[in-house]
DNA sequence: CTGGGGTCCT
DNA sequence: AGGACCC
């Protein structure tokens, strides 16, 4: 019973954490971003696969991680989505992460989970500081212990739900997230003996008893006896923010979304979903013991499948059997030296690991797969097709928060070989100023420096089911940002394996010549990969019109919808990156089954890119752009001054971003080496953006012949648009570019 | 027919 | 660099 178990969450139970999980968040946003779409059956698709799919979609058996074709034999009129560009969804999530910050410290978990410490807020609130309303009752459903919960699903033992028999029973219509009201009420929820009555602070629920021996008696003499405990009104006035911050989420962004109130991340997470969607519930610390007992291992956050692997080995596939396992034997059994600790204590209902908020991103990757991929002519394909878009949101990173990474990876994924994946990385010298949008150059260098990489570690025949390309290492901007490792990367580019090495030979070539597509493929139409072209349901909705400026639109999905109209490419801010990097999503679709045929082209053409450039009005709509991107990023005037103290350097935007990155370039000399900057000085190209791009371009095209800038190195600001600064190319022989490797590699 | 991302630890 | 975990 569980009278005689130990205090469960002794010493855990002086926060209040709350969780939200914004329901089925893509198709959520799907259906935001179209109204039309609203209500209609939908899921969203990655490759064949439904990732999430709504409630309409739902009740006619299509569920998440599905595949598309079962999802539309359970429902033929279903409405499927592309959602592999995350864009839309990542700045859906932006906006969610902004209204919840509001009310406390936030940290992201994927793109629609968040955890949010509201210990301080409510701690005012108890105090009856300003002015905010002390609790007077549970918001939400309030998770009985001995309430039945089921695993929804079999890829996530941790998505719980109240079984559909219990789930709604008496629960009223209701909705924090309705027209910015809330219920008024204390909320039965399911399984819950207590709280019929209007909330008082006094109906709290004691461990260890279940639902039918709690007679009201015992309830009057628990509450004559003892005053409640703490916790009790901090998680009633935790549930009142909840209720506040998903009416907030539902005003600002148009999501609706769960929460689960408790003591601590792991409670908070786990109840959060009990009575999805668009509902809330708490679980009070002195029903965690017995809430977890029946679940099994797996579904403890943080327990993933090797661990419960482990565990089960030892006999404990619940958590009732684990918490019979000794500290001692869980500490001497599992890896590592905090996991047997953190299980133990994750089975009594405890976890100590604080909300850390989430800051700007660690690392930013994209990736693609595809059915198999074996030359290098496939390989570049791919890149071309991922890197404008790496760059894209790279240059988006250094405007917001001016910061630069300072690393490249690659990780690749063996046809065959299951999860496996490889990755191999290399530093990144981005020392120029990136307020430029990446442009063929940077793409072609970094295209190529991602190919030799991966070529190193593919030396012999490949065939590659998945490509990905990534960055890491930021560093803000400023006098500490130290050296950058343009050696390495020259070396890189070189095709060296080895060492640098200095020295005039003959025959100096300039860099770029891979270029990928370029003009170099040829792209010879016939050669176009086979079975290209998406397998294609009919229903596959469109994307989202411009003028989607509808009044019921939420402000996220209108700014998506406005920049795309402008650039090509939601979520970009230069309209000729943006439109390459559309252009590249673009041709995504055209090597689904096989990049082999190399048949992706440079993402964009030159007359279109020289249309682009022409209508972006020389700088003038970057620089609105930016400052749009500025202004958005800063609306309550409280977080003016919260960002001005964490990134002072991004506070300013920056008095005028040129347009070729070259401009502006002095400011970051002080990362080159001397040498370089002399040679970067004699080659700076002049404010000629349109004949500096057509001059890469050839570069590209062909080896180049002309001469080299000085003995034993190229200036590659020419042909990388500044951003890589001034490295020296060695004279290395270019007999080690992939593209010469054909048939050696294939 | 296992997406396209992320984080932290070892 | 890889692995575990999370969505």
């Amino acid at each position: 019973m569980g009278a005689m178990a130990p205090a469960p969450t002794a010493g855990d139970d002086r926060r209040c954490i709350l969780h939200f999980d914004i329901d089925c968040f893509y198709a959520q946003a799907e259906e935001l971003r179209r109204p039309e779409l609203a209500g209609k059956p939908l899921a969203v698709t990655q490759k064949y696969l439904i990732v999430t799919c709504n409630y309409a979609a739902r009740a006619a058996g299509v569920t998440k991680l599905m595949g598309t074709a079962e999802g539309l034999k359970h429902c033929p009129r279903l409405v499927l989505v592309n959602g592999e560009d995350l864009t839309p969804y990542r700045a859906a999530s932006k906006a969610v992460a902004a209204a919840l910050r509001r009310f406390g410290p936030t940290e992201r978990l994927g793109l629609d989970e968040f955890f949010v410490d509201a210990s301080e807020a409510v701690a005012a609130r108890v105090r009856g500081g300003g002015g905010a309303p002390p609790p007077h009752g549970w918001r939400g459903h309030v998770q009985s212990g001995s309430a039945a919960v089921v695993a929804d699903s079999r890829h996530r033992p941790q998505d719980l739900r109240a079984p559909p028999g219990q789930a709604r029973a008496g629960a009223v219509a209701r909705g924090a997230g309705e027209a910015g009201g809330g219920g008024q009420q204390g909320q039965q929820g399911s399984g819950v003996p207590w709280g019929q009555q209007e909330g008082g602070a006094g109906d709290w629920p004691a461990a260890g008893l279940e639902a039918g021996q709690r007679s009201e008696q015992q309830q009057q003499e628990q509450e004559q006896q003892e005053p409640p405990p703490p916790w009790v009104a901090r998680l009633m006035s935790g549930s009142a923010i909840a209720e506040e911050a998903r009416a907030a989420v539902r005003a600002e962004t148009g999501f609706r979304c769960s929460a689960g109130i408790s003591v601590n991340k792991m409670l908070a997470k786990l109840v959060s979903g009990v009575h999805k969607p668009n509902d809330q519930t708490i679980l009070p610390p002195g029903e965690a013991w017995a809430f977890l007992e029946p679940l099994p291992v797996r579904a403890l956050p943080g327990i993933g499948h090797r661990l419960a692997e482990q565990l089960g080995e030892l006999g404990a596939a619940t958590v009732a059997e684990l918490r019979r396992l000794p500290l001692a034997l869980l500490a001497a059994r599992l890896p590592g030296e905090a996991s047997g600790a953190m299980v133990h204590g994750l089975a009594r209902g405890t976890d100590p690991s604080p909300v850390r908020p989430s800051g700007p991103p660690k690392s930013i990757t994209t990736e693609d797969s595809f059915s198999g991929c074996d030359t290098w002519d496939g390989v570049r394909s791919v890149l071309q097709v991922l890197v404008p878009d790496l760059l894209a949101r790279v240059h988006e990173e250094w405007l917001e928060h001016r910061r630069r990474p300072r690393t490249l990876t690659v990780k690749w994924r063996k046809k065959g070989a299951g999860w496996q994946r490889s990755s191999a990385s290399a530093p990144l010298p981005l020392p120029g100023p990136l307020a430029a949008p990446p442009g063929p150059g940077e793409v072609a260098a970094v295209v190529r420096a991602a190919a030799q990489l991966l070529k190193q570690q593919l030396p012999g025949p490949f065939n590659l089911s998945l490509i990905n390309v990534g960055v890491t290492s930021f560093k803000e901007e400023g006098p500490g940002a130290g050296a950058y490792d343009v050696a390495a990367f020259q070396r890189l580019l070189s095709g060296g394996g080895g060492g640098a090495r200095g020295g005039g030979g003959a025959g100096s070539r300039a860099a770029g010549g891979d270029g990928g597509g370029g003009g170099g493929s040829g792209a010879e139409p016939g050669a176009a990969a086979p079975g290209r072209g998406p397998p294609a349901a009919s229903n596959l909705a469109a994307p989202p019109q411009a003028a989607a400026a509808g009044a019921g639109i939420p402000a996220w999905a209108r700014e998506l919808a406005a920049a795309t109209a402008a650039a090509g490419r939601p979520g970009s801010n230069d309209p000729g990156a943006a439109a390459a990097a559309a252009a590249a999503w673009e041709q995504r679709r055209d090597y689904r089954k096989s990049p082999n045929g190399g048949a992706a082209a440079a993402p964009i053409s030159k007359s279109e890119e020289r249309r682009l450039r022409e209508q972006g009005g020389g700088g003038q709509a970057f620089a609105a752009a930016a400052r749009r991107l500025e202004a958005a990023a800063l609306p309550p005037g409280e977080r003016t001054a919260r960002r001005a103290a964490e990134a002072p350097a991004a506070a300013a935007p920056p008095a005028k971003l040129p347009r070729t990155g070259l401009e502006g370039a002095s400011a970051q000399r002080q990362c080159i080496d001397q040498q370089q900057q002399q040679q970067q000085q004699q080659q700076q190209p002049e404010q000629q953006p349109e004949q500096h791009r057509q001059q890469e371009q050839e570069r590209e095209e062909q080896p180049p012949s002309t001469a080299s800038p000085g003995p034993g190195g190229f200036d590659i600001v020419t042909l990388c648009g500044g951003v890589f600064g001034t490295v020296q190319v060695l004279e290395e022989d270019w007999a080690s570019d992939p593209s010469d490797d054909e048939g050696e590699g294939g």
